[in-house]
Parts: structure tokens; sequence; C-alpha cells
DNA sequence: TTAGGGTTAG
């Protein structure tokens, strides 16, 4: 019971006394409470105890921690230490300070998955050092390096820029003691490729090692797709070619995947034949065909063609699944009213259609679009009674209609009911933060430079450019001591502007 | 984490 309200205090946040600490005492029986969590643990019980774990992570003395974590009367498992992860993602060092101390626990040993995590987070931070060390350890204990490792590593590589070094890590497995094979292929082509290096994938690694892995339908469909992803649709047609020619088959994962690649890139005409290509060859044309068909058009506003093609499927056998609905409505809500997207939406609701997240953003969003700000706000209740929880999108879009519409208060009381699943991001503390600025009043500056000391708190750095709008409009509005308290949070951020010297 | 369809505005 007690625990409950710990957990309540420390992870609900109040938009005006921002972030709510433990109390030292409190504290204090969090880490002596013996029985916090049992042996035998639900699936909520895990979640309960990870946010407690997280917590005191983040709160305790560096010093102190593994002593603390030690002295815990709890069974780690391995659901339980990734869930921790998880909650630590935005605070990398202290992450891996809890996976480390972990590393030596007299009776709890590291799993493949949580090496994984600790993996990811330590190159989310390019600390490629931690990231190999890593990697050593886990093949010392015979439990990886997996592909999935790999394939985590070369991924932080290419968001970080570095494709070449991505290629690397693949050529490399081997000698980490990982073999390779077609999967493994595939995979560092699709990230590549997703990540829009194309060229690169095709040409360094494709055309080199397609014989070696005998690439197969999947490694082809996913250069289609890298071409497809940056508009070079007649690239992804020679891939087609090439594939044929080496005796592959197209399947419908193929001509879907050219298909969405002519609307990507505003060929319409293109698709039409291509997809009257695929009628005439007899490709068993799928749900997904269709989808992409409705949502192409209507997304240039051809909503009549839309519908068309939407009517035509449910002709033709082939019914319309939750996303076929939701590209419906989205293009209803934009090119042609959200009257007729809210129709669409009651009626898939009538033929026993569950809307899912997306449904509902989608025409919460359309509402607001409109104004509707009431019938939006309905939505937003309707989703909580159906048992689809609103995400921080549902939230976001939420607070940035209420405060471009000039109502501040509701765009923070919405800020307010984000809870567990759904908590704020780098986003809604952007839009929350201009917010205070439209009315010019010295409270709201107060609020703001509040939300920049939560969000920093939470892992997220906020630019130099909200730094230095804040500061100067606490120091306009006569708030000198919070804004000298930005400012040493600016120069903690390494935020700080070069003439700036602390 | 081997491939294809549906959520953002500025």
């Amino acid at each position: 019971m007690l625990r409950r309200k710990i957990n309540r205090r420390v992870t609900k946040t109040k938009t005006n006394t921002v972030f709510l600490h433990l109390s030292p005492p409190l504290h204090r029986f969090f880490l002596s409470c013996p029985n916090f969590i049992t042996q035998s643990t639900s699936a909520l019980d895990t979640a309960a105890a990870a946010t407690d774990i997280a917590t005191l992570v983040l709160e305790s003395d560096p010093k102190s921690l593994r002593g603390s974590l030690h002295g815990l009367q709890l069974q780690f498992t391995p659901e339980l230490v990734d869930k921790v992860l998880k909650r630590l993602w935005f605070h990398g060092p202290k992450a891996l300070q809890f996976f480390k101390h972990l590393e030596y626990h007299p009776s709890y040993a590291h799993s493949a998955s949580s090496f994984d995590h600790a993996i990811d987070i330590a190159g989310r931070m390019r600390d490629y050092k931690t990231v190999w060390a890593l990697v050593a350890r886990m093949r010392a204990r015979r439990i990886g390096p997996s592909s999935k490792t790999f394939a985590i590593i070369a991924e932080r590589f290419v968001a970080a820029g570095k494709p070449d070094r991505a290629i690397k890590v693949f050529l490399s497995m081997r000698e980490h003691g990982c073999p390779q094979d077609l999967h493994s292929f595939n995979t560092i082509l699709d990230i590549l490729c997703k990540s829009k290096r194309v060229e690169m994938a095709y040409n360094n690694l494709f055309k080199v090692l397609r014989g070696k892995f005998k690439a197969d339908v999947v490694s082809y469909n996913i250069i289609a797709n890298g071409w497809c992803l940056i508009k070079r649709t007649p690239k992804a047609l020679e891939v087609l070619k090439e594939m044929v020619e080496r005796g592959l088959t197209p399947t419908i994962t193929t001509y879907n995947i050219l298909l969405k690649g002519y609307f990507r890139a505003g060929q319409l005409k293109e698709a039409w034949e291509f997809f009257l290509q695929m009628k005439e060859r007899e490709v068993e044309i799928d749900v997904v065909t269709y989808t992409t068909m409705v949502h192409g058009f209507g997304v240039v506003g051809e909503i009549k063609r839309a519908r068309k093609v939407f009517n035509e499927m449910v002709g033709e056998g082939i019914l319309p699944s939750t996303a076929t609905y939701n590209a419906m409505i989205q293009v209803l809500c934009k090119k042609d009213s959200v009257e007729n997207a809210v129709l669409m939406f009651e009626e898939m609701v009538k033929k026993g259609y569950v809307p899912n997240l997306t449904t509902y953003n989608v025409v919460i969003r359309g509402l607001f679009h409109a104004g509707n700000m009431d019938k939006a706000m309905e939505f937003i209740e309707r989703m909580k009674t159906d048992g689809c929880e609103p995400n921080v999108q549902t939230y976001n879009v939420a607070i940035r209609y209420f405060c471009d519409a000039g109502d501040v208060e509701k765009g923070l009381s919405m800020f307010e009911k984000m809870g567990q699943g759904s908590l704020p991001n780098l986003d809604t503390y952007n839009v929350l933060i201009s917010a205070m600025f439209v009315r010019k009043k010295s409270e709201d500056l107060v609020v703001a430079g509040k939300l920049l000391l939560e969000m920093v708190d939470r892992g997220f750095i906020p630019r130099k450019f909200t730094f230095n709008r804040v500061l100067n409009g606490l120091l306009l509005t006569g708030n000198q001591a919070f804004a000298k308290e930005i400012l040493r949070l600016q120069s903690k951020c390494g935020r700080l502007p070069r003439q700036f010297k602390l």
C-alpha cells in the first residue's frame, strides 16, 4: 500500500511543483522495505518494481549504489533488469552503472537480452569503447554476442552517421565468434536501406556478397524498398528485373513495395498502371495493395478514387483491415471533412472492427484541426473507456492545439494528465515551453523555467535556443534568482552561449 | 531486429 503511494509520488508530474522527489525518510523506508517485491511476481509487480529500482538508481549516491542494489531483498530476473534499463533509457550513464553493479551481484547473472540493452544504451551514447567491452564480456560468459547484438551495434553506427562502420561491424561478426548467415546479411542490408544508405548497401555489400550468402527474395525486396524510399523507382524496377533474371519469383511484397514507391515519388499515373498490370498478371492482390492504393490516392486529394478502390476491394472479397480504415479515415480528415471521417469511424465500429490507437489519434487530430475541441475531447474519453489508453502523441496533439488556440490552461491541464504509458517527450516540452510565452505573464515564465528543469531531470537536453529564450524571459520579468539557476543548468548541459562563462 | 500498408505540423 505504502509502496503504491511512493510510486505515485515519484512518477506523477505536477506542473506547478514539477517533479517530486522522495523525501529522505521515505527513501530510507524504501531501501529497508524487505518485501516490496516477492519471489513470484506478476507483470504488474515487475513494472512497479522496475520503476522503484530506476528511481533508486537515479537518486542514490553513485558510491553507495552498489551496496544498495546488492542489499535489496529481491530476486532480480532478466525481465526485471530489462525493464529497469528501459526506464533508464534517457539516463545512459546511470543505466550502465546499474548494469555494471549487477554484474558483480552474488546471486544474479545477466542475460543476453540485458547485455543487448546495455550495448544499445552505450551505442546511443556513442560510447563505443563500452560497447566492445560489453561484447567481450558477453563472449567470455558464452551468452553471445548474437546476430541481434550486431544488428543493434550496426543500427547505432548508422544512427550516428557512420554507415561504413556499420558495414565493418557486420564483416567482423565471425571474429567475435558469431556466425553470419543470410538472415544477418539481410538485416544489415535493411538497416542501411532504411536509413537511406541504399547506394552503399547495394554497391558495397549486396553486389559483393550476394553470391556468398545466396541472396533471396527478401534481400532483393529490401534493396528495392531502399530505392523506393529515396524515390528512385527506376532503380527499384531494375532490381525487380534483376531478380527475375536470376530465377527468383517476385512475391506480392515485391509488388507492393513498387506500388508504394510510385505513390511516394508522386507518380500517380505509373502507380495506377502498375496496379492494373498486377491485375492482368493475376498477381494475388492483397489487403496491403488496397491499403496502399487508398492511402496513395487519398493523400493527393483524390478522395473519389480512394473510395472507389475501397469499395472495390470488398467486391473482390478482400476485407479491409484496421489499417485500411485508418488510411481512409486519415485522408478524409485531411482532404475531405472530419464529419465524413467520423462517419467512417462509426461505420467500422458498426461492422465489428476495433479501432486502435492510430484510429483514435487520426480522428482526434482531425477534430482538433477542425477546431472541434469538445468532440475531440469526447473521443479521448471514449478511447479510454474502450480500453485504449491515449499515448504521448494523443496528448501532444491536444496540448498543441489548445495552446495554439490560446487556451494555455487547457494545454497545461492535459499535460498534467499524462501518466505512466504516455510520459512527456521532447516535443511535449517544446510545445508547452513555447506556449508559456504567448500571454506574456511573469508566472508563465516561471512555469517555463520549471518545465525546463523537469525536462533535463528526465534526460532531455533542451536546445540552446530554448534555454536562451527562457533565460531572457525570466530576466525581463524580474526573476533574476531563477534565471541564475537556469543559467547553471544550461552550463551543466553544455548549452551555454560562447560569451557566457560561469 | 530478414521484406510490403495505417498517427504530426511547421
